[in-house]
DNA sequence: AGAGTATAGTTGTCTGGTCAACTATCTGTC
DNA sequence: GACAGATAGTTGACCAGACAACTATACTCT
């Protein structure tokens, strides 16, 4: 009598108006969002969403200081791309980079009283964005079931480094 | 698209660990997401996932054509984003303009026999991946209040044209 | 009918990102 | 303590998109 739960949905056909809702949802959510946050930031600061993110987590971080490797894996970014950012930021003077001394080969990218001056303008502007945008639609609780939801979905998605930055 | 009402609450507070965890929680979730289903996508059939979703339309469009506008919205590209990416689809042979008879200006990009076959292999892939990695993990439920989400945030996410195609 | 404006699609140019290759350094093993 | 991988960061080459400008066509209004 199958009503289908969980594991019996069958794999090979195509996907139904239920499951299409949810995943192009999310698709289509995401990037009207993250299109328009930028388009907010950049405009109003001419700082884009990429790099307003650097500056989030530099911020919150330890001594305002994060190790090239784990800053890239914050903003979601490869090596290189986040080498090329760290470029434009540092020849914008809001951040600065710093040799390790506990590893030669490493460096820190490192916040600078500019780019924290930067972040803290910048900051009203993301945050509500990101409130007036998201954050307005949904009660507490279910801002926790979304996060457990991704949680389910990517382990870690919701429990990263760095919260409780902005 | 921006936000013109920032300046009427400059609430600049934090967010709060909920918030940060339904917040950043999607923007990893579709990184990742997203990642491996292009991944998987390309690999197995050397498809890109952008591809794959104009064929995917097209498929599922009337006539399997559709105006080049039209395809351009259902696929989140801007015009000259689409016109490039038909220039690659075209050259493979999986799709190829038609002009419009009752509108000169327009053209069609027509789903060729070559690109619905290549559709028909690529899709056992993409579903496989959607489902393993998305779908399974909501009940029908929870599909139905994820897809609310989308609607409430983004009015007509959810519902948006040429569903059911997969 | 003609003028003015809006729209469809393509193109030039630029930006921001990826991957692969490279250098320098670290770490573990014999 | 030297050698064999791993790892950090940068660079070169390349690619996919965005935006603005352009051409051609359609629509509207008098």
């Amino acid at each position: 009598m199958a009503v289908t739960s969980i594991t019996s949905r069958p794999d090979s056909r195509q996907l139904d108006e239920r499951e299409l809702r949810a995943w192009r949802g999310m698709l289509r959510a995401h990037a009207a969002l993250t299109k328009a946050l930028d388009a907010d930031l950049d405009g109003a600061h001419g700082l884009p969403l990429s790099s307003y993110e650097v500056l989030m987590y530099l911020n919150g971080a330890e001594g305002r200081r994060m190790r090239m490797r784990d800053l890239a894996a914050s903003v979601i970014l490869s090596r290189s791309g986040l080498t090329r950012l760290a470029d434009r930021l540092e020849r914008e003077g809001l951040i600065r980079r710093e040799s390790c001394p506990s590893d030669a080969r490493g460096a820190y990218a490192v916040l600078t009283p500019a780019g924290a001056e930067k972040l803290a303008v910048a900051r009203a502007t993301h945050l509500a964005g990101v409130r007036s945008l998201f954050l307005q639609h949904f009660s507490e609780d279910e801002l926790d079931t979304l996060a457990e939801a991704w949680e389910r979905v990517v382990p870690g998605a919701a429990s990263a480094p760095g919260l409780a930055c902005g």
